[in-house]
DNA sequence: AAGTGGTCTAGACCACATA
DNA sequence: ATGTGGTCTAGACCACTTC
């Protein structure tokens, strides 16, 4: 592992078993330093991935400060890795539907930036938060990339799988969201109302060399769903 | 300007003027040392900005790549700078309908980290983006840190004022997203149905140094309101 | 004035992709 | 094997906050 990664975990472990909360000051930048036997430029790195996390917050001048978030129970959206690997991680289970192997329809291709012959998985799953059902699920993964899948691996964390199993490597995503009105269907799937509201999240996700390899629409459960965002300044 | 800000701009310049698109390789980094004469690490420090704003994606051992989105006439879920700062910016304009000094509730004044007898500048307004009714916009403004405001400041960029009028310098943001349904006042306001769907958004705005100056709720109409988020990897 | 974080440099060495 | 990005160092100097 990495200094700076190895550091960041450290600092953020130090922060979470210390209960500390938002500005609460930790040691100076020589401190950091000394303790962890590494160079300025170092600790600097570290900081600014715990910064971009939105785990602290750094003042020129004055020192470095805890950055908290106050409630409780929101999904982040900016996790790019599913909902399993957050932190603050929920209790989230998954049923699948469908999994079958076909040709994508002319917007899943453009989407995943190939062409309507190559196959694609695709996967449909009802995802639970603490029992409850938070939303429907409709995946499309670029079966060149993905080349295998089961009902065992999508009952489970496919991205883990992706990762851990596949030796890919998931860089970045690009998610676009709608709001409408539940239809019939997915108003039965989340014990919902046809025209009661409902959030679309569509991502995709790309490999860290670029290539896009999933393409899904979530659709959620608008009592279920709440989410929260940290951004930085620029 | 710092260098590495100077050269990211730049660099997203020469992105835009030349409308390269997603994949489109960028010169090396040995090369724009050169070009830019500044040092490896002030070129990767520009590239991070870059990279962090979603603009580029880097692979090692293989070049400097192009990120577009390919969605128009979506609205960035991560400027913490309100809408006019973003790029592709919108014709935002505003309508102020309430503008007042007053004692605020127990739920902002936890969110803005006061007391209940400390003053706060209350506005309410509709936004509009081409012209249509985009939000309806609640805000509350620590008045010890925005001391003054007027309706010619709140139908213009409130933002820019408190940046550039009153000097504060703006840091990062944390907002809450919830799915529900309109109310009989909402709904009039954004010329829709009551029980039709909404979006709230709720952000607390800090300054640079932590502090909470704004505690916002955004309620968006459901059929304009498309955003976008970028994330990515850890 | 002292303390603290931020920028920038030159260079050594490492890890990954491509051919 | 070569090219390309990533990590890490030691140190000089700068900018902001606090006292």
């Amino acid at each position: 592992m990495l200094k700076y990664q190895h550091i960041a975990n450290e600092i953020e472990k130090y922060i979470q078993d210390h209960a500390l909360q938002q500005g609460d000051k930790l040691p100076v930048l020589d401190e950091l330093m000394i303790q962890f036997g590494v160079s300025k430029s170092t600790i600097i790195k570290s900081l600014e991935l715990l910064e971009e996390k939105g785990v602290i917050f750094q003042v020129r001048g004055s020192g470095i400060f805890v950055r908290r978030h106050r409630r409780k129970g929101y999904i982040s959206l900016l996790s790019n890795q599913g909902f399993t690997r957050d932190l603050e991680s929920f209790p989230i289970t998954s049923k699948v539907l469908e999994l079958d192997i076909r040709k994508p329809s002319r917007e899943v291709a453009q989407n995943l930036n190939i062409d309507q012959e190559q196959d694609v998985y695709h996967v449909k799953r009802i995802r639970y938060i603490y029992e409850q059902t938070l939303c429907v699920e409709e995946s499309y993964y670029n079966k060149s990339i993905v080349t295998y899948l089961n009902t065992e691996i999508a009952t489970d964390s496919i991205f883990d799988y992706i990762r851990d199993g596949l030796g890919q490597k998931i860089g970045f995503s690009d998610s676009y969201l709608h709001i409408d009105k539940l239809n019939e269907e997915e108003a039965q799937y989340l014990g919902l109302q046809k025209g009661d509201p409902k959030m679309d999240v569509e991502t995709i996700f790309h490999l860290s060399n670029g290539q896009p390899f999933d393409f899904s629409r979530l659709t959620y459960n608008y009592i279920q769903a709440q989410f929260f965002i940290q951004a930085n300044g620029q």
